[in-house]
DNA sequence: CGAGCCGTTGAGGGGATTCAAGCTCAGTGG
DNA sequence: CCACTGAGCTTGAATCCCCTCAACGGCTCG
């Protein structure tokens, strides 16, 4: 408890809002029922504002909340054996993040904000109270579950494998993705980029570089970044059928 | 316990036997159930024998079925964006696959045998049925989802990075877990060691040679060795502290 | 027996890492 | 106000790990 709730406490303010008419419900985990039931779900629950760098939760916690994504980006992230951090997914605006705290289980992994983030702290007890009742909400986190599998297989898939400059142009291409219909990104610190691509971060200087004068990124400070969307395609085509 | 299925009947010979006495019922997604439940789950369920790289089920078929591995090793792959095959994880015995075709999706990713390969064929109606009496069932299933997760997020981060040496020693050490007690282990032949650690072939045999001079495997033909799980282990710790 | 597949090994080249230096920018304190 | 510091980004040069291309041997099978 303390360990969740500490450094969530004085992240930012706790949003008194009902879900029924949370933007994002229709994304949501609780966007599979109807707007009554919604709204006794909702005592409970609590929005939590979270700067760039700060954990949602720790790996191996044994929390007893799942967390829906309301706004901003969020990373898994583990310790490998050889001792290094490794970034395995990430999660973005209606994701809902620490759905094993259903099975009395720790945190398979930390997350943490990468941007400013929205979540909605959803203790463990409401979503089981709920489900005795509502027969498609197991189904739904079942589909939950289903696309956390998806998004950490295609990271391996797409992410991990070819040269330097295809894994950049995959990654940037997912942020633009989770960004929305914005062309404004969010451009990870080359640090970061490094860990989430294996690669040491001046080579991923060097992409971001590279791809900068080919006017595909226009890069910003500290960490954003316009993109050429159609550029950007192109580019990632070209890279995938040559080779 | 039936006995047919059209795209895998020629795979092998289907066993007719019953779930309550299945050897690895209590690894297996039934084990939660009573004997009593088992004896009626098993209506509709069928084993059947597959030989290496034949597939359980194809990437995107809408299938109707679950699997139980009773026996043997599954890999999971899937076509990048480039055009090339990947291995985002592999499943032992007791694992449960295909858990998505219980959400009315297309299967995520290939599912084909590395060594020779029992399965038991679960029609997604047996388990609907079930859950809706036993409750332990909803949760076993999400426990599978996770562990799934999971395998997926720990083949990121453990078989993805580092040196060529250190990747193949993780997937020789998963390989003998994979087997069991016994020392003898299924050694992939090099060309899927490389999509599996998206690396060039030769490198995967050099790097067998090696391992083969250090006496931590001992290679047989045509996919086997024997480990000496002691030495490995100490290579992979060195392995592992210095860089 | 030749064809084909798989595994091994060598030589050479290239892409990524490593080691370094120089840069901008924020924050700090003299 | 400005020097100082440290963190993050960029770029260069040298090294090395791994890929590519190639040749060869063992085995299976038609």
């Amino acid at each position: 408890m303390k360990v969740i709730d500490a450094p969530l406490r004085q992240a930012g303010a706790v949003i008194a809002q009902s879900c029924a008419d949370c933007p994002v419900r229709s994304e949501a985990l609780f966007g599979v029922l109807g707007s009554g039931t919604v709204e006794r779900a909702g005592e409970g629950v609590e929005s939590v504002r979270l700067l760039p760098g700060q954990r949602v939760y720790a790996q191996g916690f044994i929390g007893g909340s799942l967390f829906t994504v309301r706004e901003g980006i969020v990373r898994f992230e583990r310790v490998t054996e050889a001792g290094d951090r490794r970034i395995v997914r990430l999660a973005g605006r209606g994701g809902l993040i620490g759905q094993e705290a259903l099975l009395h289980q720790g945190y398979a992994d930390e997350a943490v904000a990468c941007t400013e983030v929205q979540v909605c702290r959803i203790p463990k007890a409401v979503v089981e109270r709920l489900a005795v009742r509502e027969p498609t909400l197991h189904r739904e986190l079942m589909r939950r579950w289903q696309s956390s599998l998806e998004a950490a297989e295609e990271w391996t898939a797409e992410l991990t494998s070819g040269t330097t400059r295809r894994r950049v142009l995959q990654l940037v291409a997912r942020l633009a993705e989770l960004a929305g219909p914005s062309d404004c990104i969010w451009l990870p610190p080359r640090h970061e980029m490094g860990v989430m691509l294996d690669m040491a971060f001046e080579t991923a200087s060097r992409v971001i570089g590279q791809l900068r004068r080919e006017r595909i990124l226009e890069t910003y400070f500290p960490a954003g970044a316009r993109v050429d969307r159609a550029l950007l395609a192109q580019a990632l085509h070209r890279e995938n059928n040559r080779m």
